[in-house]
DNA sequence: GTCTATATATTGATAGAC
DNA sequence: GTCTATCAATATATAGAC
């Protein structure tokens, strides 16, 4: 859009930044993740980066958000345009898993960042808190479709089930952070094939706790 | 055992301080536990406090050992004499689930310390590495015990089983110290509902990933 | 054993020149 | 937009007195 020096080149350069960053922080991990190390692995001085993103904590958003979008066309949960696609959740999410085997420092910049900003006063704490929620509902509408479609048993429940999946993915990268040797994509394979041995009964009592989602996870 | 002054006391102040420390932890969380703040609510100086625990991380790791023990005696996982014990495994662990809300300060020190370490280099990376593996050893046990009395169903994979469990435990975690609606114990309660109306089949291909055990969780 | 004082290190943030 | 220089805020760790 905008021309004339200044405006699509900052936005340019930002992008740039990004993506530089999150290539770094893949390999080197969080310890290396500070906004000095950051900016000049980008050619940049730590005041250079800080101008385009004010803090290091909108910074680290950024590069999760980042990190979001690519994961979220690359494993198909949104079309070309941006919009939520219909694919095969358990395929997509252990497609995911398997990818993330391939950047440990992006794990742990996640795993770091996301209990660092459980604290309720912190910046990113809305980020997370409101990631949590989209990712649960998508992901519980995802499930709803494929009961429809017959592809998983009608009798789980979707919200529920949104957030245990959401739970065994961030618990699974905690362990493998600790022992590389657990296979994340198998043993959520595992739990898949658990979910689709269950005897297709009706609903049961308990109430959902929460809503339902489909984005992509750290 | 040795009076005479010294060894006696130091091991009565070490405890004193821990006791203290896993209190005003569960109250405050982890950005008040400073060994400053820690030093100061039980009465000491940060330099008293450090001469009983070399260094930050060495007390941290204490406090979450401390708890656990507790927690182990608490919830079933070991009798009186502290030996294994063989309990209800699911009761156990929804009434480990139910106490850990109450504690906030806790979970969100185990969450970020645990995030901390993962780092490779990290001073407490081992104690975590092996508190995962002793947990899921002492896990698979106890589901092969159940499994024998019939409490649980004999086509699950213990040591796949108890990776899940103690990732679905740390994941709920997240997940609640960002919506504190989330209830910990019922979702728990959902998958155990969902293990058990698992069709009761024989064991299957894949080859497990890890070992198994026991112990509490953060 | 416990304290005071201090060293040391790190890092995020700001002021202001170019 | 980008840099240099500098601040300021923590926090841990150590030296050495009492």
């Amino acid at each position: 859009m905008a021309r004339r020096g200044s405006y699509a080149k900052g936005i340019a350069k930002r992008e740039e930044i990004l993506n530089a960053a999150l290539d770094i922080v893949a390999r080197a991990g969080y310890s290396r993740a500070t906004v000095r190390e950051l900016a000049q692995a980008v050619g940049l001085s730590q005041t250079g980066l800080l101008h385009y993103f004010g803090s290091k904590e909108q910074l680290f958003v950024e590069i999760l958000r980042r990190r979001d979008e690519v994961d979220q066309h690359v494993f198909g949960a949104v079309d070309d345009e941006g919009r939520p696609a219909l694919t095969d959740l358990p395929g997509a999410v252990t497609s995911l898993v398997r990818h993330n085997a391939e950047v440990p420092g992006l794990v742990q910049l996640y795993a770091r960042f996301s209990s660092e900003a459980a604290e309720p006063g912190h910046p990113a704490h809305a980020y997370f808190r409101d990631r949590y929620e989209t990712a649960r509902s998508a992901a519980a509408a995802s499930i709803v479709e494929h009961q429809a479609a017959g592809t998983l048993p009608a009798g789980l429940d979707p919200d529920r089930l949104a957030v245990i999946l959401f739970a065994l993915l961030d618990g699974l990268q905690t362990q493998w952070m600790y022992n590389p040797e657990i296979d994340m994509a198998e043993q959520l394979g595992y739990f898949w094939e658990l979910l689709s041995s269950k005897t297709d009964e009706g609903d049961d009592s308990g109430p959902a706790s929460s809503s339902a989602g489909s984005a992509a996870e750290g």
